[in-house]
DNA sequence: GACGTAATTGGCATATTAGCCAAATAGCCA
DNA sequence: TGGCTATTTGGCTAATATGCCAATTACGTC
């Protein structure tokens, strides 16, 4: 892997680790409805508020979310809803493991 | 986030980390032009063959990726050739990330 | 069967990530 | 200013990921 194309590797695989938590996911999603504050995410969520809050750091710095502070509440709201597009490759990545996974149970005479 | 959502959550968020690293971003693209042994991934990417086997065996894992096992050597190709489009929408996220960082430095006076 | 090459697996050391608590910061209102 | 709420940051521990080496497995050839 050659100098340049290693430091665009990196770039891309550093938006693509913001998105790989289930958490970070549920935040995205959540984002593309309507945006939200920090409190609101964490009710839904149910974890510490701080963790919650460092989430969205992760998704701020990968530029993924912007944060607008209003009063004393700070409201997050997804910047690149181009991402939602991907989760459609996604779910069919995860259909063609289930039916592969059935066809194998099938062979396997179950 | 409720039971079943979570799941869900969660092998969408199993897909993304099996990308987000710039060794197997770059695996990717390779089998994107088309299908390779091992051994010429492990040279290409010069790393020992067993690291590379073994991101190789995450994509297979994530279903993102299938192998063929021919003669005594293992040959990889992309499962899922809609990941390239998402390819695309990563990059928008870098383009602002760049413009912003440049219109920040701007307004440094820099 | 013995040898060489390709690939996978196990094991280990190191690095990174996640999540909680506690402390600090910031804004609102009395 | 003091008290209250919302959020971020620091620090710690536990869990996970990475990459190498060594050992094993699989295939082809002699």
């Amino acid at each position: 892997m050659f100098q340049q194309r290693k430091a665009h590797l990196d770039a891309r695989a550093l938006v693509l680790k913001a998105m790989a938590h289930p958490t970070r996911l549920f935040i995205i999603e959540e984002l593309a409805k309507e945006e939200r504050c920090v409190c609101d995410l964490t009710e839904q969520i149910g974890a510490d508020i701080s963790t919650v809050s460092k989430h969205l750091a992760v998704l701020r710095q990968a530029g993924l979310v912007l944060d607008d502070k209003r009063g004393n509440q700070v409201f997050y709201r997804l910047r690149v809803p181009c991402i939602l597009n991907f989760f459609g490759c996604v779910e069919s990545v995860l259909e063609n493991r289930a039916k592969e996974q059935a066809a194998y149970l099938q062979a396997a005479g179950r």
